[in-house]
DNA sequence: GAAACATATCGATATTTTCGATAAGTAATA
DNA sequence: TATTACTTATCGAAAATATCGATATGTTTC
């Protein structure tokens, strides 16, 4: 094993710098020692991975091909150190959409900082087409995603099912009917999410496709308000059941009953492909199948599918 | 980064040998040297990974739990170093089930093998749970297998559709039957693979269960022998699609159409969470996509299905 | 208790890493 | 063109580290 760790360490920051001085300085070593090392890295294999442009430095074709392996390297190591420097867990960088960052993370993710109170997370809350960006660009550990992603560099795996709901407020007079006809429902007054939003995505899809109209009365790009708009009687709404339990519970929202439409829908964990997890994203994990399965006899929602 | 590549990799030796002296011998190394190095990864973060009984080390459970981290870290330091040594793939060692290891794997494999002439490349053909411990243990890269297999430290990942076919001789009567009821599946010899193979499994839960009595005249382990069994006119048989497509080719064997039944499953690659994926082993991966996703004008499977 | 075998330790040596100082190149600007 | 400000590359010295052979120490087996 020619290969050090510390060789690679060096060539990462050098490589995402840009920049030998900058990096040496964030090592905290002379600038004279990191281009050592790389010069070093390239004589041991015979391999230049830098472009020489007069003063500066280009990554070229090599290098980029060794960069993300170098990081999936070192995300290791530092996780193996972490695991020897006592169990603690490392930093955690989670994305989540939306629904699944407002309802979910953050529970599960209470749940994990309990247990490990040491351990630093941070939580970014973005559609899912900016969650597959930072996931792509190593920013995120791990992604929890609703909808279908699929990229040839992404690790994609069931984590649980969801569904959606339609609505209305206990006075509205469909809350007195059994189920809902598309006819009845084409006649509603509805309040939706924004177009572009994963939900709205699937209520077109699922829903809206089949009525021989929709009269949508309001946008809103967040739950919370749309939930207060049906309950003031403004129309009727589809949200994930996750977003109404509360309301369903308090009684201060109705479900109504559309057996026609199958409107299950799946989350998923997204990684890396060429990112090994580290413990801590792994222990997430543990908590997010275990939060699905204690769902059941609290939610009603569905166990994660196996295949 | 006080961590080195040198230091993993005489800890896993010693770990894996349970043998300072043996573990200095493979890695070329003198005794001194090797205690020396596991002595120096227990100082530095003052953690103890072998209980000394005596003369003997024994890997306690802080070192259990490093073992499989440290493997794959070294798995892809050595992942890089054949790349940076001119891009030349590593060892690859593949375990496939037998359905898949004979008609597919193989062919794969062949491939594999002709646009990489230097890489060396192991094939295992054993049944599901023997791939599984191999997978288990860090002996396999990479399974290919049938049938649904959960383990929490396995990584499954769809592949491709494959499905069974019932089949006669062409003299035989149900060869110009247009489809076959169960009545007259009922009334046939049945010429089938042995109990405990996936195939097996899947006829007695797909078809078996649904026939009010079932004359099993043969029980082989090799599809081969079956084929000829069955060409014999000695019954009929129920096998992989994949097994059959030279015969129907050729027209030495007939299916018989069980439109009543949905005798699909699915292939999917193996790996062990812990082990990121070799560069030969994400090869043979994107080679197996492509074979399936060819397979699709060429012998009537179906493309992989993607969530 | 002796022989065989294993790990741990020690001092010496070879190797590697690191540093500061300095050389040398480029780009912007006066 | 000369100067300034910024890079990367190189050199020799000093410090840190890895490795070795020899030896100490401990365990098991007979």
């Amino acid at each position: 094993m020619k290969l050090s760790l510390r060789q690679l360490e060096i060539f990462a920051a050098i490589a995402k710098t840009q920049n030998v001085s900058r990096a040496a300085e964030r090592l905290a070593m002379s600038q004279s020692a990191a281009s050592n090392a790389l010069v070093e890295l390239e004589r041991l294999y015979d391999c230049p991975l830098f472009d020489r442009i007069g003063k500066s430095l280009h990554l070229n074709a090599t290098g980029q091909g060794l960069l993300p392996l170098v990081e999936g390297v070192l995300a290791q190591a530092r996780d193996i150190e972490t695991y020897l420097s006592g169990g603690q867990l490392g930093p955690l960088s989670v994305g989540a959409t939306l629904t699944i960052g407002n309802y979910l993370a953050t529970l599960i993710i209470a749940d994990y900082l309990r247990q490990h109170p040491e351990a630093p997370v941070a939580l970014q809350v973005a559609n899912t087409d900016a969650i597959v960006e930072r996931l792509l660009r190593f920013d995120c550990d791990l992604g929890l995603i609703e909808g279908d992603v699929s990229h040839p560099d992404l690790l994609i795996e069931p984590w649980m099912e969801d569904e959606l709901v339609v609505f209305c407020a206990p006075q509205h007079p469909l809350a007195q009917v059994a189920a809902a006809d598309n006819a009845i429902l084409a006649s509603q007054d509805w309040i939706l999410r924004e177009r572009g939003s994963g939900t709205r995505g699937q209520f077109n899809r699922d829903i809206a496709r089949h009525l021989p109209r929709l009269n949508v009365r309001l946008e809103l790009e967040h739950t919370e308000a749309i939930k207060r708009a049906v309950e003031s009687g403004l129309g009727i709404s589809c949200l994930s059941r996750l977003a109404l339990r509360e309301a369903f519970r308090r009684g201060s929202l109705v479900e109504i009953s559309t057996p026609q439409f199958d409107l299950r829908r799946h989350f998923f964990f997204a990684r890396h492909r060429l990112r090994q997890p580290t413990a801590a994203a792994r222990r997430l994990r543990e908590l997010c199948l275990a939060f699905s399965a204690g769902a059941d006899d609290t939610t009603g929602l569905q166990l994660p599918f196996i295949h």
